[in-house]
DNA sequence: TCGATCGTTGGTGTTAGACAAACCATTAAT
DNA sequence: ATTAATGGTTTGTCTAACACCAACGATCGA
């Protein structure tokens, strides 16, 4: 590597930011999802599966970033409030195809209509055209990880 | 109800989304962060001090919305360090004045700039622009709800 | 002087998640 | 047909990052 003086990166490190505003938002949307019988942790499974419905566990661990072994109990909570679905794929039997199930899609929309007041409080300072910006930055961010997560799950052997 | 075509409000809740993505820039930053000695809650404290130093403690905990007692552990573990020094207010000698010492503001300022790297491989889908963009917004979301904690607490700012 | 406040210590409890070992069912390779 | 590898599951141990409670010393303010 060339240690070419990158002139002025000024700071602007996000990740502190991003991390920290994580925090207060997961933090106020506790006690909104609570009464759902939900915990962050469940909207955002639910959120990427509404996405990439038909994943197998493996690729859901590799997208979500988490142990194979604890996708198995988020899973497990999660179907036992039957929001969930796990299908043995037809082509290759050993692996469960998940997907949302109408019970689950209903409740992941009643829990984000009751978000709206939460994070109308914390981004209250972004008008409607900022946060359409700022979720759509956020988006196109999560979906490219994404897409190489799954990569090689779909097609080629693991060898990648 | 004549049917506005009530822009029914996109789903577009970003929780997840920034809690997901929070969570992958962690993951990564933390292996970058062992070798300095630094975990990731001593990065956001330490950010954070930077840019409200003089506050006192209770500040700290409003500020980054973690329990009193918690933050004494927080900055006992920097103050180990050297990274932070705790005064004595002279108008109030209950308080605790918190700031980054010269160690600590290089220490930060050697993580953001190993950090840079984990934030590119992220974020590599967003350009330059974009990537301001996202700064901006989310320094807009934090920056106010700063002053709000800290209404009555800051005085002057020494720095910055 | 008395009560409230700031920081501190110590302790308990919860949650998320990593990681390891052993297992079953299934698939693929020989 | 064995055998080895793979996907998922269970169980169990470990850690970090908190919240929350109780008690204490120092200090301030009335």
């Amino acid at each position: 590597m060339t240690s070419l003086p990158v002139v002025n990166q000024p700071p602007h490190r996000c990740g502190a930011l991003l991390d920290h505003l994580a925090r207060r938002l997961r933090l106020r949307s506790e006690s909104v999802l609570t009464p759902l019988g939900l915990r962050p942790r469940h909207l955002i499974a639910l959120t990427v599966l509404r996405d990439h419905g038909g994943s197998s566990q493996q690729d859901l661990a590799k997208i979500l970033e988490i142990d194979g072994t604890n996708v198995v109990g988020l899973l497990n909570e999660l179907e036992a409030e039957n929001l969930i679905e796990r299908r043995r794929s037809p082509a290759d039997r050993r692996r469960h195809i998940v997907e949302l199930t109408d019970v689950g899609a209903k409740l992941l929309a009643r829990a984000e209509f009751a978000l709206a007041a939460v994070e109308d409080e914390v981004f209250r300072d972004l008008d409607e055209d900022q946060r359409e910006t700022l979720y759509t930055l956020l988006q196109q961010v999560t979906n490219t990880t994404n897409a190489e997560a799954c990569t090689a799950a779909v097609v080629t052997p693991p060898s990648c």
